[in-house]
DNA sequence: GATTAATGCTAAA
DNA sequence: TTAGCCTTAATCT
C-alpha cells in the first residue's frame, strides 16, 4: 500500500522497533546479496523521503522503494519469529521484533553520496514540509505544460503523492486534472500544497488513506473513504455526476466532470 | 488452477 | 508511448 504516508509510517515503526539495535540482517529469498555485509550492524536511523526509504546502518545505507507491489510484514515474537513466508527479499531481526520485506522495486546497499543523488531528483515532500517547499512545488508545476494530473504524480515535482492522493486532492480543490501546470493559478497551488500538508499526516497516523472531510472517526469502509478514487460510474458525492475514469500516462485517473472544470 | 489488478518507476523506442 | 520488472490477493473458471 505504498504512497508516501505508508513509507513514512513504516520508517517510524522500524525506527521505534529496531532502531539503535544490532540486527540480524538476511535475505531469505537470496536476491539481496549485500545483506550479509550488514549482518550484525546497528540500525542507526530509518527515514523516508516521499516514497523512498533509507535505512542507515553503520557502514552503509539500504535504499528501499516498494514500487507498486512491495510490502512489509512485521512480527513481534518471544523466542523465535515464524519462518519467512513467501519471497522475502530482506529480513531484519531484533530482540523481539522482525521485519520482512517482499517484492520491492529497489532494495540496494548504497553510500551516503548515493542518498544525496536520489534526494536531488526528488521534489518537496509535504510530510517533511521544510521551509520554502510550498514555493518550490509551485515553481515545479508552473514551469511545465504537462497537465496538473500528471505533475502531482511526478516525484520530481512533488514527492510522496501517488494515484489515490492525486485524484482526491484534485477533487478536494475542484481542480481539473487536465489544466496545464503553467496555467494553474498560484493561489490554487498554494491551497493544494497546504491541503497535502494537512491531509497526509492523517494517513501516517492511522495507516489509512482517508480523504473525505467529516469521516475522521473509526475505520471507514473502503467504499466510504474517497470522493472519486475507484468510484467510476458512481454518483459524485457533491453534485451527483457519474465519476469519470480515463488513463493518464498509463495510470487510472478518476475525476468528476461536474465539480472539476 | 489461471487470470487480473494493484496506492510505481525505469529504460528503451 | 511501451515493455518490463517485482509479488500477492482477489477474482475468474
Amino acid at each position: 500500500m505504498p504512497e508516501g504516508h505508508t513509507v513514512h509510517r513504516t520508517a517510524r515503526k522500524l525506527q521505534r522497533e529496531l532502531g539503535s539495535q544490532s540486527l540480524e540482517v538476511s535475505s531469505p529469498q537470496g536476491r539481496f546479496t549485500d545483506a550479509v555485509l550488514l549482518d550484525g550492524q546497528k540500525l542507526v536511523k530509518a527515514e523516508a523521503w516521499g516514497k523512498q526509504m533509507f535505512l542507515h546502518f553503520e557502514t552503509g545505507v539500504v535504499r528501499i522503494h516498494l514500487g507498486i507491489y512491495g510490502k512489509w510484514l512485521f512480527q513481534k515474537f518471544e523466542e523465535d519469529p515464524a519462518e519467512p513466508k513467501g519471497a522475502v527479499r530482506l529480513r531484519m531481526r531484533g530482540d523481539r521484533f522482525v521485519a520482512d520485506l517482499r517484492g520491492p522495486t529497489a532494495c540496494e546497499l548504497i553510500e551516503q553520496d548515493g542518498v544525496s543523488a536520489v534526494l536531488q531528483r526528488l521534489g518537496p515532500d509535504p510530510l517533511r514540509n521544510n521551509a520554502g517547499d510550498g514555493e518550490r512545488f509551485i515553481q515545479n508545476v508552473q514551469k511545465s505544460r504537462r497537465p496538473i494530473g500528471q505533475l502531482l504524480m511526478d516525484q520530481g515535482v512533488l514527492a510522496g503523492v501517488g494515484n489515490v492522493y492525486r485524484a482526491e486532492i484534485l477533487f478536494r480543490n475542484r481542480q481539473s486534472p487536465f489544466t496545464p501546470g503553467s496555467q494553474v493559478r498560484t493561489e490554487v497551488l498554494e491551497v493544494i500544497w497546504d491541503d497535502c500538508v494537512a491531509l497526509m499526516p492523517l494517513g501516517v497516523r492511522t495507516g489509512i488513506m482517508l480523504t473525505r472531510d467529516g469521516y475522521l472517526k473509526g475505520r471507514p469502509r473502503l467504499d466510504e473513504r474517497y470522493y472519486v478514487y475507484k468510484r467510476e460510474g458512481q454518483p459524485c458525492r457533491e453534485c451527483g455526476t457519474p465519476v469519470s475514469l480515463a488513463l493518464m500516462a498509463t495510470r487510472k485517473l478518476y475525476w468528476c466532470q461536474g465539480c472539476q472544470k
